[in-house]
DNA sequence: CCATCGACTTGTATTATAGTTGTCTACATG
DNA sequence: CATGTAGACAACTATAATACAAGTCGATGG
């Protein structure tokens, strides 16, 4: 598969900045360009494709900088399941099902990249009902020192060290296959609810997707369309008796 | 049946493609002109055929790359079905399949009260295609001058001499029940998506009932959760190959 | 204290080149 | 006549190499 150099070099670079403290400077163009072995304007383009994303910023006869995140860690709003569930008086349980790293399946590939990833699949239970089984993939990268007892423990964002700025979910619909069927006790067939969700980063680069399958006589969404201006209404997943 | 050579190697392609990830590059047409064995211009034709399906795309003197999904739209008004459809370049038709006055079931009477209502159920096709049932509950007194050309010709809120604020909709799945599977065309107990919607006049009043069914394999919903806001966006209703 | 200088940086051009698609013509094959 | 091969050329793209303007910062010297 061919690639763009700059898109390269600026993968490269993410990953750096990634690392680096708010403020704190980057190489030089031209030590970049030696480094890189690519002109200046190759350089170049790969910094202001990271510029737009808003993850760096430059200053005439100073230097590249990364940009002082103006995010500060609000994803908790990002909400899991189990709050909203807190939320209303039910405890939520976790059980991890499987657990191992692997090569992506293709529809991940295409979201993730090409590298291992570690996949975990859950079973949620709510006052000892099963209600959701949620199976995530993150870069093995990130989850190297997870263990099960980590993700049976923690929501996955709260154990991965990279900031998270949002996701992208798709809500769809299936039947229940056997497997499935069984965890959640209903019949084979049965509908569910399906929902695809991709976590971004700071950067803006997908770092985890996860499937969550819940049972459609017991979920339903909820959610707000106002006519005239983006409403804050709360929305999320509801418990239908 | 013998098939015809830039047709054997479209399908080639087609494999490859679906497992790259959206943008990537393909090799120039040369290198597949020789690991191929075919002309370049086979090569071209093979690829302006899966350009055609909108599975890859070309710029001039940068190469073939896997195409992007459309991006879906943000939904920040309340729109209908149609229009995102016209918006993706398809011609959205609406068949009334049922059209009259009648005493509103419990489920509808607990919203829009006890007065008589207007229940219309349509069928809406995308390119010849069914795609979603659609059954509207409106008060009487809204509907008494409505004929079944206004209801087959126009959405819902453009006939209505109200002005509306929101609405509340929930998603849902169901199985598919004999009727509706023939309408949708798909077998009984498929997996169906299954959205009800109540849009509120200006004063809040609730003024429109509505029951959306699609089926799953065609349709997904796509939210996007952005990190600053905790609600939740529709983004709007997505067909999925 | 302050002005100036020089070494460094980014911002913005220009030119050149290899490699790519877009398009055409001419010809062969069944 | 549809299909395939072979070749040529134009238009476009990413990248390289180079040059210069303009901003930053610290050192220097008055």
């Amino acid at each position: 598969m061919r690639r763009i150099r700059y898109q390269e070099i600026a993968d490269e670079l993410r990953g750096r900045v990634a690392e680096m403290a708010p403020g704190s400077l980057l190489p030089s163009e031209s030590e970049m360009s030696t480094e890189f072995e690519a002109s200046r304007v190759t350089i170049r383009r790969a910094l202001e494709l990271m510029r737009d994303d808003g993850v760096i910023d430059a200053r005439q006869g100073f230097g590249w900088f990364v940009a002082t995140d103006p995010v500060p860690q609000r994803l908790e709003r990002l909400g899991t399941i189990e709050a909203q569930l807190g939320a209303s008086g039910l405890d939520a349980v976790r059980r991890v099902i499987e657990f191992s790293f692997e090569t992506p399946p293709p529809h991940v590939r295409r979201v993730l990249g090409t590298g291992k990833v570690l996949r975990v699949k859950r079973l949620n239970l709510a006052d000892g009902e099963p209600f959701a089984v949620v199976t995530v993939w993150c870069p093995a990268r990130l989850g190297q020192r997870l263990s099960m007892d980590d993700v049976e423990s923690h929501p996955f964002h709260e154990l991965l060290d990279v900031e998270l700025r949002g996701a992208t979910q798709t809500i769809g619909a299936a039947i229940a296959e056997p497997d499935d069927a069984e965890l959640l006790r209903v019949p084979t067939g049965a509908p569910l609810l399906k929902c695809g969700r991709v976590t971004t980063d700071a950067a803006g680069r997908p770092v985890l997707m996860s499937e969550h399958v819940f049972p459609a006589h017991r979920t339903e969404f909820v959610v707000e369309l106002p006519y005239d201006q983006p409403s804050v209404t709360p929305a999320g997943l509801r418990l239908v008796e």
